[in-house]
This record gives structure tokens, C-alpha cells and sequence, in this order.
DNA sequence: ATCGCGACCTGGTTGC
DNA sequence: TGCAACCAGGTCGCGA
């Protein structure tokens, strides 16, 4: 599933091969992925056809693609989407969505990299809870992500702020680590690792955590998602560009995540497993022991 | 404003 | 073997 490190992969590598491409052709095989478009699939396509790709940006799990018009091509990856870039003529991918025809490169910026034809970008999705839409007067920051906070590789990200924010909040902290308007980036997989690592448990309330106990957690965040930034940047290879939640590339690092009943890595104890908004949560019961129960509020 | 939950979606896996 | 139930989870929208 795409968190932060898999999103910025693709953006680093849509921004190596389609920044200066024309947009010919725009084929929508499934209207589901461009649902947020309200002009339609038809109007989709109409609004990109002849665009040319200035940029390629991101603010959490939002990938945008700022167009020569000062509208921008506005994506989410979902649970299971993948930008890909291919060569012309390559075999469809069975659950593709979206196909864009893009023009070569330029000739000012041109090399003698094959790579410069022709390609296609696709998005493919299985599930389908991504998305594409264009956004009017979006390249700068689409105002339909304008809700969404930094992410904590930002450099315009305030420590002090979320360490402000979080403790004025009663919810868990899990939850306020996947508020994407407090954080953003971060998903089910990098919060548990986060809240592995700093010894915390998932649902400590914001207001019941001491400041240093949310710079830790926020410390780990970056850490762990640094690292899968790292692995990530190198995981792909120099045309296809790719976000496959299943292809763990990361999986070897993880020390919370789907690892129920193996002994923790930190002190030995079974990994345990507990449902949470309607999806798991894996914790260590012992280095992350659980809060005592709120009081209920007095009558009096 | 905040909280918590259901809906959305497909296909691989599990259980009978 | 066949079929149904379950599971993965990011985001949005709703009612409280």
C-alpha cells in the first residue's frame, strides 16, 4: 500500500520521464478512477489532450502534475494504484485504467537515451480506490488537497505545531499519525512502525502524551520512512516507474507490521494483532504497553 | 471542532 | 471441487 516513501519513488521517477512530454492522446478504459472529475471521463481526456508536463509534485500521498496551462493532473494512488511508464506498443496491464500517450521529449532537452520516444504513462489499479482528475488552477497546490498538512519531510513542516495540534486532541495517537490533515504521508503500515519504534502505543490519547513522547514518535516516522525512501529510490530501474504495495521491498525492515505471533525484535514478546478502525493494528504488548482506560466523564 | 464508523472496490486466500 | 465469506486499507461523508 503507498505510503509517503512509495508515492515520492513515483513522483521521483515521473518527474525523470514525462516532465516536458505533451499529453497527444488521453484513453479512460474504466470511469471509476477519474470519478472526481465531475466533468467526466469524455471531459477528462478533453481537458488534458494537447497539455504539456511542467513538473511533477507531491504533498503526502497526492502526486500532482502541474500542466503548461497552470491546471494540474491531480493523482492518488489508493490501496493499489501504479503510475507506470512504458514503451508504445507494450502489452496492457490487466487491471489498466488510464492510458496517456505522451509526445518525446523535445528536441532542446533531447538525448540520445531511447528512453526520449515516445511513452505512455498508465494508471493501473486493481481496487480501484484511487484516482485521477484534473484540477483548474492547480499546479501550485490543487485546492481540493488544500486540506492536507506537510508531510515531516517538508521543510516547511512545524514540529512545534503538530506537537501543539496532537496534544490538543483526545483520539489515539495512530489515529492522529493517519490524520492527514495533522501529518501527512503516513499510512497503517510506516504508523505502526513508528509507534514500534518509539515505544508508544497506538491508542495513548494526543492529550495524554508528554512532548517528548510525540517528538519521538515524529522522529521515528522520519526514520523508518526515511529509510524505505531510501530502499525505494533504488528499487526501480530506469523506464518503469512502479508502486507495488506487494512487492515489499521493504518488507525485511519491518518490525510491527503483519508480524502477529512473531517474537518481537526488541524484547521477544508475541506480536499481537488488534482490530482498529476496521483494519489491523500489530503492536508489541510490552514495549508498548496500553493506556489505562479513559475515566468515564463524572455526572456531578 | 472533533470523534468514530460505514461505504467504496477487487481478487487472492481461507473455510466448509 | 465449488462457492461464499473474509481480508487488505486510504479517503470521504455522515451522524452524534
Amino acid at each position: 500500500m503507498p505510503e509517503l516513501p512509495e508515492v515520492e519513488t513515483v513522483r521521483d521517477g515521473l518527474a525523470r520521464h514525462v516532465v516536458g512530454r505533451t499529453i497527444e492522446s488521453v484513453t479512460v478504459l474504466h470511469p471509476r478512477p477519474v470519478r472526481r472529475d465531475l466533468r467526466g471521463p469524455a471531459g477528462f481526456a478533453a481537458a488534458l489532450t494537447g497539455r504539456r508536463v511542467v513538473d511533477v509534485r507531491r504533498r503526502g500521498k497526492y502526486l500532482w502534475l502541474p500542466l503548461d496551462t497552470g491546471d494540474a493532473l491531480l493523482g492518488h494512488l489508493g490501496m493499489s494504484g501504479q503510475l507506470v511508464v512504458q514503451p508504445p506498443g507494450a502489452p496492457d496491464e490487466r487491471h489498466l485504467r488510464v492510458r496517456f500517450v505522451l509526445s518525446p521529449v523535445v528536441e532542446e532537452h533531447a538525448s540520445r537515451d531511447p528512453g526520449d520516444g515516445p511513452v505512455e504513462l498508465r494508471f493501473v489499479d486493481q481496487r480501484m480506490f484511487g484516482g485521477l482528475s484534473v484540477s483548474q488552477g492547480g499546479a501550485e497546490l490543487p485546492p481540493e488537497i488544500a486540506h492536507i498538512a506537510r508531510d515531516p519531510f517538508d521543510p516547511d513542516f512545524d514540529d512545534d505545531l503538530f506537537v501543539g495540534r496532537v496534544r490538543r486532541r483526545t483520539a489515539g495517537i495512530k489515529r492522529l499519525l493517519l490524520d492527514q490533515t495533522l501529518i501527512s504521508g503516513v499510512g497503517n503500515i510506516y504508523a505502526d512502525e513508528a509507534l514500534w519504534r518509539a515505544q508508544l502505543h497506538g491508542e495513548r490519547g494526543g492529550d495524554r502524551l508528554r512532548p517528548i513522547e510525540i517528538r519521538r514518535v515524529l522522529a521515528e516516522a522520519r526514520a523508518v520512512m526515511g529509510a524505505a525512501l531510501v530502499q525505494g529510490g533504488t528499487s526501480f530501474d530506469a523506464l518503469y516507474v512502479n508502486v507495488n504495495g506487494e512487492s515489499g521491498y521493504f518488507d525485511r525492515s519491518l518490525h510491527a507490521y503483519g508480524r502477529e505471533g512473531l517474537p518481537c525484535d526488541r524484547c521477544g514478546t508475541p506480536i499481537r494483532r488488534a482490530e482498529f478502525m476496521n483494519r489491523s493494528s500489530f503492536s508489541c504488548p510490552r514495549c508498548q504497553p496500553a493506556p489505562r482506560a479513559r475515566r468515564l466523564p463524572s455526572r456531578d
